[in-house]
DNA sequence: TCTCATGTAACTTTCAATGTTACGAACTAG
DNA sequence: CTAGTTCGTAACATTGAAAGTTACATGAGA
């Protein structure tokens, strides 16, 4: 999740493609993994995927309009919780008892979680990162571009 | 988390103390596992431990004076979310910006997590635990024991 | 004193996440 | 058409954290 959302903040200073090749690097992994976790994302029509000269990966949908919400499901709606039920499907009384508890709480707070996601745009991440980029060009009055 | 609550109620279910060998061999796991785990809870004076014949382990509070908040502090406050920030003091604005609104979100669902454990008390569970059990004696008319 | 039980360190096993290699398919420049 | 580039994906390797195991010391009863 961290990971994706810096990604997509990354193509979005980029006018052109990107490259898995160049994403990697930035975020000091392999371009395999990039493309693992963007194909969720391109199936769910977030990014877009050119093969050749100049390919490489474009966002498909403006940043005002995607949400954290979008991105989570774009990339499968992984577990959120730490600490799940330890048993699906239990006959056992006792974990059934423990299961209904704990889902009664973790239910609510998914719910919650959820909603709050989608309420914050890419938009807003991105105004964010430029706010912080240009307080730390005042403090530091060095160049106008960030280190890495 | 979800495999404490269950110790806890087999323990609320038996008078004297339970080993953890028993414990052990009721959660299909090692003696050594229970202990470790029951370490934050005697701590936390939740349980109380004792050695030699006779020994094991006793509930040292009411089970309506607990709460799934005491066991969750008990058992060393674990991470909540499997959707964690991916680093912890990054000098990236990017990460910055991803960082903050998470947290946002996150912090935001783990305060009503917690609210939400605070409510509920092990009595509570208990209770749940012998009303399915009367369901299902009703349901089967087999005999006054569950399986396992 | 002998047995039982916890306390804990050290080691091993397991398992999922991540990283890597390899190669095929699609695309573009020339 | 050919060569170079890039994604897509399967298969395998590495890593790291959680769980399990062994071993032994400590304390408490019978
Ligand atoms: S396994 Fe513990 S009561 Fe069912
Ligand atoms: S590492 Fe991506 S902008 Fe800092």
């Amino acid at each position: 999740m961290s990971g994706v959302l810096h990604v997509l903040l990354h193509m979005a200073e980029v006018d052109g493609p990107v490259t898995s090749e160049t994403l990697a690097r930035m975020m000091q992994t392999n371009p395999v993994v990039i493309r693992r976790v963007m194909a969720g994302l391109k199936a769910a029509g977030t990014v877009r995927s050119d093969k050749g000269h100049g390919g490489g990966w474009t966002l498909a949908r403006d940043l005002a309009s995607l949400t954290l919400l979008d991105i989570y499901h774009g990339i499968g709606s992984p577990p959120l919780f730490a600490i799940g039920n330890r048993r699906e499907a239990p006959e056992c009384a006792v974990e059934q008892a423990v299961n209904e508890a704990l889902d009664a709480s973790l239910d609510e707070a998914e719910a919650l979680l959820l909603a709050s996601f989608g309420t914050v745009t890419l938009a807003t991440l991105s105004q964010n990162f430029h706010r912080r980029l240009a307080e730390r060009r005042a403090a530091t009055s060095s160049g106008d571009r960030h280190d890495h």
